[in-house]
This record gives structure tokens, sequence and C-alpha cells, in this order.
DNA sequence: AAACAGTGCGCG
DNA sequence: AAAGCGCGCACTGTTT
């Protein structure tokens, strides 16, 4: 992909210009917090290792491998578990070279010494990935991740040394260890933007569709609420946070981007158990299904057409209306663009950058909204360091994450500062491009003075 | 010693 | 016919 239009050429321009100032500017570390952190957690590793190596797999283990044994190789691992021990249901990976030896295949295995491990193997990749990671690259008690616009496909962002798009958060003992080392200046806050759901926005601007352009627009209307209903067959009022929550990432989303039936009915099938969801009452979903006629998950063979009575055939169903019914004209959108890629060998994004050469069918969907959504983020964050600048705000922007921004902020600019950011991120992008055709809105998270980035809380934007 | 492929895992 | 997109980083095990 290379930038086509003069204003696509531009953006980057002084995106790169302004990316440039915020990894001057830094993030400042709980320098202290981070060596005692990364103690602690070495000693935890090494007593979780010590208990590891008195069980009976562990010498079993040393006695296969001898002095090749590595209780961190997944090769060894996978071996032990379902060659030497005799363990069921052991998958091996594409290339066929080992035995899958992720999370989710592993806790299939339930097995405490597997518990252990998996336990052992989070704490590493905290300690070497994160925590050793950022001390390694802090100068002077500050973090200066590098931003990036010319490595990524999609021309989005990407960020490395360390890479400050990927700290954990989804796990909250993880992201607490982690997200505690990052604070604000003396005196001051941390404070977060983020854009709702804009990658389904700016794959509206694309798409068109009247039914997701009226759910975007539409604050009762709930997209995932709805999709709950559809997949586990529940009235509005059954639905759970929980039922909603799976919804949307086990099918709304992998939908979007082009996933099929057949995983998003296994997901959506094993979230049943693994997140034990219930109605509102309280029945188990899957006693309700069964009320209803649904009482298996199928075989999940894509060659074989589902049987009635299966999740399989009623997720294949869904996602037939969801198609066919209630998005017909995006999925308009999608036969046409990508008939039109297949056509001309390349496409136009609608911030004016052309992608090219050869793609699968889902990356030609995938990557002008990918990119464009980011466009929206780096317009703003542009506009906003020039702002800060023309009225001699104290605030500096420190970081982003494709959808969001993250800035340190003096508590007396506070106010003053996310009014300015909603002014920018929302009226004045789409007032710049005049392709938005969908209301944008932000979320603004902030951490108290003294706090750091573990702390951070929603907050109203004031008018 | 350096480079490479493969696997896994953190984020949007 | 294919079957979810984009990244960076650590680590194992092999090849150069």
């Amino acid at each position: 992909m290379i930038p086509y239009k003069k204003q696509a050429y531009k953006l980057l321009h002084q995106g790169a210009i302004a990316l440039a100032q915020v990894e001057g500017n830094g993030i400042q570390i709980d320098t202290d917090y981070l060596k005692k952190c990364i103690f602690k957690t070495e000693k935890k590793i090494e007593k979780l290792k010590h208990k590891l190596e008195q069980g009976d797999v562990a010498k079993k283990w040393k006695r296969v491998y001898g002095w090749k044994t590595n209780f961190n190789s997944n090769d060894q691992l996978g071996k032990i578990l379902f060659d030497h021990m005799g363990i069921e249901g052991g998958v091996l990976t594409k290339s066929e070279k080992q035995y899958q030896t992720d999370e989710k295949s592993l806790m299939a295995v339930n097995h405490p010494f597997v518990k252990r491990h998996l336990q052992i193997k989070k704490l590493q990749k905290a300690l070497a990935t994160y925590l050793k990671g950022i001390q390694r690259e802090v100068v002077d008690g500050f973090l200066h991740p590098f931003f990036n616009l010319h490595t990524t496909t999609t021309f989005r962002s990407s960020s490395d040394s360390p890479n400050f798009q990927n700290i954990p958060v989804r796990d909250k003992g993880m992201g607490k260890l982690i997200r505690t080392a990052f604070i604000a200046r003396p005196g001051r806050q941390l404070v977060e933007l983020d854009y709702s759901q804009l990658e389904v926005c700016i794959a509206a601007c694309y798409h068109k569709d009247p039914v997701m352009i009226e759910y975007i627009s539409d604050p009762e209307k709930d997209m995932h609420r709805d999709m709950a209903m559809e997949c586990y067959l529940l009235s509005a009022k059954q639905v759970t946070k929980d039922s909603r929550f799976y919804a949307k990432n086990c099918f709304v989303f992998p939908q979007f981007y082009g996933d099929w039936y057949i995983d998003c009915a296994r997901a959506l099938w094993e979230a049943i158990t693994t997140a034990d969801l219930k109605t509102e009452k309280g029945t188990p979903l899957k006693e309700h299904l069964a009320k209803q006629g649904i009482t298996e998950l199928g075989n999940l063979d894509p060659d074989e057409k589902p049987r009635k009575g299966t999740f399989e055939r009623h997720i294949q169903q869904v996602e037939k209306r969801f198609w066919q019914e209630r998005f017909p004209i995006y999925d308009k959108w999608k036969k046409h663009w990508y008939s039109k890629y297949l056509g001309q060998g390349w496409m136009l994004t609608k911030t004016g950058f052309i992608c090219q050469g050869f793609m699968k069918r889902n990356e030609v969907i995938n990557y002008p909204v990918q990119g464009s959504a980011f466009h929206c983020l780096l317009w703003s964050l542009v506009r906003l360091v020039k702002e800060i600048k023309k009225r001699k705000m104290k605030t500096l922007i420190i970081g982003q994450i494709h959808d969001s921004i993250l800035a340190d902020v003096p508590p007396e600019e506070l106010d003053d500062f996310l009014v300015l950011a909603q002014d920018v991120m929302t009226t004045q992008l789409v007032k710049e491009w005049d392709w938005i055709n969908v209301p944008l809105s932000i979320e603004a998270e902030v951490c108290p003075v003294g706090g750091s980035w573990v702390d951070k809380e929603d907050v109203e934007i004031p008018k």
C-alpha cells in the first residue's frame, strides 16, 4: 500500500511529525515499583518452578529428555503429555511439527501439572515481555515507545521498543501488575480518550447500510444485544451482560471480519460452559436451548450438512439472516468491493491510499476499514498536538493505541482538554472529511493524581 | 554468532 | 473456493 492522494501523503507527513513529538514527550515510569515488581515476580516464578519440578510429570520429563530437558519447550511439553503420558485429545499444529500447546488446548487437558505450567508461562510473559521489556527502555525515568507509520500493510500505525499498543488490560491481574508502572508526571493525571466502536462506524462509511447506520446513530438500539437474542434464542429481557459480551466477540465482530458459522458456533457453544452463561433468571443456556429443541453442538464438519436440532445449524441460519435480512446492503458492498478489486487489482481507501498486490477476500474487505479508522485517530492527534501548542497548554500527548489517545494532563487543564479533545475527535474531524456519514463519539477515562494507569475511571466529558 | 521458521500471546 | 483483520516480542530449535 502506498499513499496516493496528496491528502494521504500530507496526513502521514504531519502524522510523523506529531508522533515524533509524542515519542519525545514520553511516559513517566514508576521505576521503584518496576524494580520491586521484577524482583517479586522472579521469586514467584522460581517458587512455582521448584514446585513443578517436584511432581511425577516433571520426573518423567527428565527421564525422557535427560540433559536436554527444558520446561519452557512447548515441543517437549506436547510430547510428554500426549505421547508419553497417553493423554487423549492432542492436536497437531498446522505444520504438523508438534502438538498445539496454547492456553486453550491445555485447559482442555485439565491436569494439575498443566495448570501450574500455564501459570508459570503467564508470569514469564509478564516478566520478560513487559516488566523487563519496559525497564530495558527506560531513560531517566521515562519511556519513549516508537510509533511507526511505515510498517503496516493497512497503513495503521505500529509501535515498538517497547510496543505500547499491547500492554495487558483484559486479564485484570496482569493488567494491574504492569500498568501500575505507568504514571503521570508529578501533580498530573493520565487521561485516555477512546473512539466508541470506531471500526464499525468507518465500515458504515464504506457500505452505507441503513440498518447499521441506524444502530450506530440511535443510542436506544443495541446490535450486540440483538444478536445475543438470536444466537442464544433469548428475549431482550433474558440477555445478560455476559451473553451480550460473547455474542459480540464470538459472533458479531468475527462475522464483520469474515469468519463463518462453524467457528462462530464452536466459540458461542464453548462460552456457555466456560463463562457459565445463563438467562437473567439463572437458567443455564444449554438448558434454555434444549427447551427450544437445540440439544447438541453438531459435528462442525464443513463437508457435512448440519443436522436439525444442532446449535451448528442454528448458527448457520443466524448467519444467513444476519447478512441476507439484517444487513443486506453491507453484504452487497462486500461482494461488490471484492469483485471490483479482482477486476482492477487495487483499491482506493476513503483516506486516499491505494492498496495493491495479492490480497485474500477477507483482507480486501478489512484493510480499507482498518486503515481509515486509524487515520481518523491520526488526524485528530495531529490537530490536538497543534491546538495544545497554540493554546499554550501544559497537557502532553504521550501515546496512541489505534483508536485511542493517552495524555498527561495537569488537573487545572482537565476540563478544557476533555472539551477540546471531544470537539477535535468528533465535530472537527467529521467536518473535515465529508465521507463520514455517521456520528462519531468518544469516551474518556481519567486516572487520579498520584495514581497509575490501572486506576483509570470513566468520566463524563463536560458540555 | 546470526538468521530463520514456527509457536504462542499481549493489544486494537 | 475459502473459511476473522492488523501488529511486536520472547522463546525454541534448526540452518547458515
